[in-house]
DNA sequence: GTCTATAGGAGGATAGAC
DNA sequence: GTCTATCCTCCTATAGAC
């Protein structure tokens, strides 16, 4: 089991890492987990650089060291997130169902929304959409990670755990967009839920449908 | 069929407009419409008053006249949407069962968001959201087609016609949801689909599941 | 109520010292 | 690479003439 983010273009020797290069890679996950969480609160327009930056604790002409812009900062949260991803798929147990590895992981991803951690989608006339679109690492890791859960949707359906009359292209695009969705947050706000029955209540509306059986 | 916005408080003895009136009355009319096309395309936060002012064909000052931010600018333009939505619910044949009335909803909210006309739902901290609550006539036209849709669930429910595991303010949040659901924009962004096929494709994963039966 | 012009301020990005 | 201080653009909102 490869992480795709480690298969390196170039063919130089590893070297072991450096104590300031620990430093600077620390620093950029204090960086990356800080824009995610404000993605995941207030979404890319509202989040500003300067909360970012407080958040971190440095100034923001540091975070303009590491980063080009407020959109590539953005970008290296959502690589985040998707390699995140990839790492829970891995991690599932081989004798699960396809079905039940689908349901697994777009629970693991509701449960990271409850929790603050799953940055919004992008909307589809935001900045942001355009840097994503070009940003290769995050080409690579989501299209390993549709790959990935698109095998599951294909193999789910032959062996007819799963309706075949809906396109795999768009379960896949469902289960994405049920990782965001506000269903869960208004459930949340009535205060009348633990985090567990919410993702059990939107993930069988999800599944079973609301009709009757 | 009474609409909610008639019923008015005072008992003043109601006047013929005066073609004054009426030309405002049109003015703010095309100030709305402007507003909720500009709200389903970018968002409120993307959205900015000079696009508007411009998209409307006045200069941005008369635009204050008439609204005293941006913010109530586009809280008129929830409430014409869900004036929309009441109008659209008054409509419906008598004879439809309860269901079959809640999915020609959802059906009609989607087609309004495929068209661009449906605003996408605030986000939780958005500033709009505080304008929203305070906002006495958004709130009034928001409970009012709340309960319609909300007596109807009930009735599906009890006449076995939904399940009656997911309760009922459930199944509410989930049809709003699904009338801004982003698979709407992926599936219409592959070009594979007329929009009454995609309809029809999210309609039915949401109603029936993603589950084979 | 409509306009032109501008105030006022927030926010993304940079200059330049250390 | 980190900081302070600043630039500059864009945006909401208003002043004031007509």
């Amino acid at each position: 089991m490869v992480s795709p983010s480690t298969v390196s273009g170039d063919n130089t020797v590893p070297k072991r890492p450096s104590f300031r290069d620990q430093m600077l890679k620390a620093r950029e996950e204090a960086i990356v987990q800080a824009v995610n969480r404000l993605l995941a609160e207030k979404g890319f327009e509202s989040m500003t650089v300067d909360e970012i930056a407080a958040d971190v604790g440095i100034a923001k002409a540091s975070l303009y060291k590491h980063f080009p812009s407020k959109e590539h900062l953005a970008a290296a949260a959502m690589v985040r997130i998707l390699e995140r991803t990839w790492t829970q798929a891995n991690g599932l147990p081989e004798q699960d169902s396809p079905r039940d590895k689908l349901k697994k992981m777009v629970a693991w991803a509701m449960g990271l929304h409850l929790a603050g951690e799953m940055p919004l989608l992008p909307s589809e006339n935001s900045s942001l959409r355009a840097t994503l679109l070009q940003d290769e690492a995050y080409i690579r890791i989501l299209t390993d990670v549709s790959e990935r859960l698109g095998d599951w949707i294909v193999a789910a359906q032959t062996q007819g755990e799963l309706n075949d009359r809906t396109p795999a292209v768009v379960v896949l695009y469902t289960l994405f967009a049920r990782a965001c969705d506000p269903v869960l947050g208004f459930m949340k706000a009535t205060g009348q839920y633990t985090d567990e029955q919410i993702v059990a209540q939107v993930l069988e509306t999800c599944f079973d449908g609301l009709n009757a059986r």
